[in-house]
DNA sequence: CTGAAAGCGCTTACAG
DNA sequence: CTGAAAGCGCTTACAG
């Protein structure tokens, strides 16, 4: 009814009245401004939904995070948001837990129209029977990078970022290398134990320990850490599978009164701004955060527009940050 | 269209799919039989946008952060997507940046229909004339409580606990005690600089030194604490207004080999778990932050629900954990 | 218990 | 350059 008030109030067709208000230069300077004018006078505010409804597009993105508590999922939302916003789109935050009902609700908003397309930063296997859900709409796979579903994706190499983490801390001297590892569902996991046993054996090294941790945060990485120190042999260095762990193995190393880097050196993975304060600071592997969000957006938004467009696998570089810890 | 498939394969109106989709109980058990069995068979999912068009409600919340990035903002998110699945409601998420060109596209969801309400937790007075576009919309501001606006709130009493922060300080034979402060556009931050002030002059100290920083993270307050220290008199304390900027100064401290708490004692504020791994852990001030986000939809809800009822300004209980910073 | 019809507020061929 | 009309896919009084 709205726009027909409008209409109504400048003397004109309601067709008239979509046409100002979008843009259209098909419009008579003349009569343009008598819309506008009445625009202003009712102080009309469009109903999207209806526009939405009308044109099948929603301009709205879903972000499926598993945690938006740590930091490298949040510095890559910002990223996804900001990226979205220069080409007009809103984004939709989904903080599944990796709770699948929660998933499953928010993926239906694909059929329901209500997203365009859906960017998932979620384990890939955490996705059970809801890969069907998403079916046909557009779908960037972000910081996961599994090849299997009709997805494009945005990753690094992560194996190979591994290897590298290894053989900075080889380098270094350090013998006895143990990995905390996070939650083997998620590919990138597998992707960087892969490479650090790999590394390894390159390296013919004999000492090999991995811990996995059940909650990707700091308690999780001291829970782990603690678990570690209980063997026989003492690790002479640390691997830690996000910086988040790092931080929680570090603090029970301080307790322990053990010295970081010389009883035990740490190594982390992602470069978010907490590395720089930690005591030493943190040496760790970058990954490009922001960037992952920023391509996640402009692979998703040529998908929508062109859903023909084969899926894309894209490959971001890495860096290694040497700081104090290792 | 797509309603209307089923109803031809069922053999039924429309309307009659419609009741049985809303579960609408008078509809005739064989009748549903046959409805459901053509849903399944044409694997219907309904358009969600012509529901919410249709209905005037889209069940889903604007959130309106400054920066996701900051751990606090982030815990409080996820209280409010928490709480928001538990009633059928989903989250739009906006990173403001506080960019008002960026929150006003946003708020333009709200007279769009797009959402039926916002939990703002930016500044207020970063909304400067983003108040009219909020009108008469459902609003929740969570964490700011500026009760001249036509809003609910949650908060905390934020003078009272930054009082509570200089007396603990002060109990232990702290003297020369320094506030790191954040953006003075805050409410909360103007609040707890008055409690800080206030207790000072109760406990008859002269010492009294603000620092401001301009970045809201670790950097911030790694930046205020190198100007503190460049002071004639060093301070024996540092209270930072988050646990945030707390962590950047300590790392300042260490790495000017002053011991903490020893030489100088510092406490933060807010109650992220980044606080338990620091060296020494953080003594803080928690603020309910998961309760923050349910109260706030709570309280949004509760208001979508029935426009008329009065704002309601929620004052939460603060809690001050004594670790071993100060 | 069920259906025909109106309508939510837009956009977009189509005709002029 | 502009308007009348159809239609996006639902829900909901109203009548029966």
């Amino acid at each position: 009814m709205s726009i027909d008030k409008v209409a109504k109030i400048a003397g004109v067709s309601k067709a008239t009245v979509s046409r100002v208000l979008n843009n259209q230069h098909i419009v008579k300077p003349a009569t343009r401004e008598k819309v506008l004018t009445a625009i202003q006078q009712c102080n009309y505010q469009p109903n999207l939904l209806a526009r939405q409804l009308r044109t099948s597009r929603s301009r709205m993105l879903l972000v499926l995070v598993s945690n938006i508590t740590n930091p490298f999922c949040s510095l890559v939302v910002r990223g996804i948001e900001e990226e979205s916003e220069r080409h007009g789109y809103h984004i939709l935050l989904c903080n599944s837990e990796s709770n699948p009902t929660r998933e499953s609700a928010y993926l239906s908003l694909l059929s329901g129209k209500v997203v365009d397309g859906v960017i998932t930063m979620d384990a890939i296997s955490c996705l059970p029977g809801l890969t069907d859900m998403i079916g046909d709409f557009p779908w960037v796979q972000c910081g996961e990078g599994d090849t299997d579903f009709r997805a494009s994706s945005v990753t690094i190499d992560n194996a190979q970022a591994a290897i590298a983490g290894v053989y900075h801390l080889a380098a270094k001297g350090r013998q006895r290398i143990a990995l905390i590892n996070s939650d083997m569902r998620y590919l990138y996991s597998q992707q960087r134990e892969q490479g650090y046993r790999k590394a390894l054996t390159e390296l013919g090294h004999n000492y090999c320990r991995v811990e996995y941790i059940e909650e990707l945060d700091y308690t999780g990485g001291a829970k782990a850490m603690q678990k570690i120190l209980q063997d026989d042999q003492r690790p002479d260095a640390i691997f830690a599978i996000s910086d988040v762990i790092a931080g929680g193995a570090m603090s029970v190393l301080h307790q322990q009164g053990l010295r970081i880097p010389d009883d035990i050196a740490v190594i982390g993975f992602d470069g978010i701004p907490f590395g720089g304060v930690t005591v030493p600071p943190l040496t760790t592997i970058i990954q490009p955060m922001h960037q992952f969000g920023v391509r996640s957006v402009q692979l998703l938004l040529r998908k929508i527009k062109d859903p023909q467009l084969d899926d894309c696998h894209e490959v971001l570089e890495w860096k290694l940050l040497e700081r104090g810890s290792a």
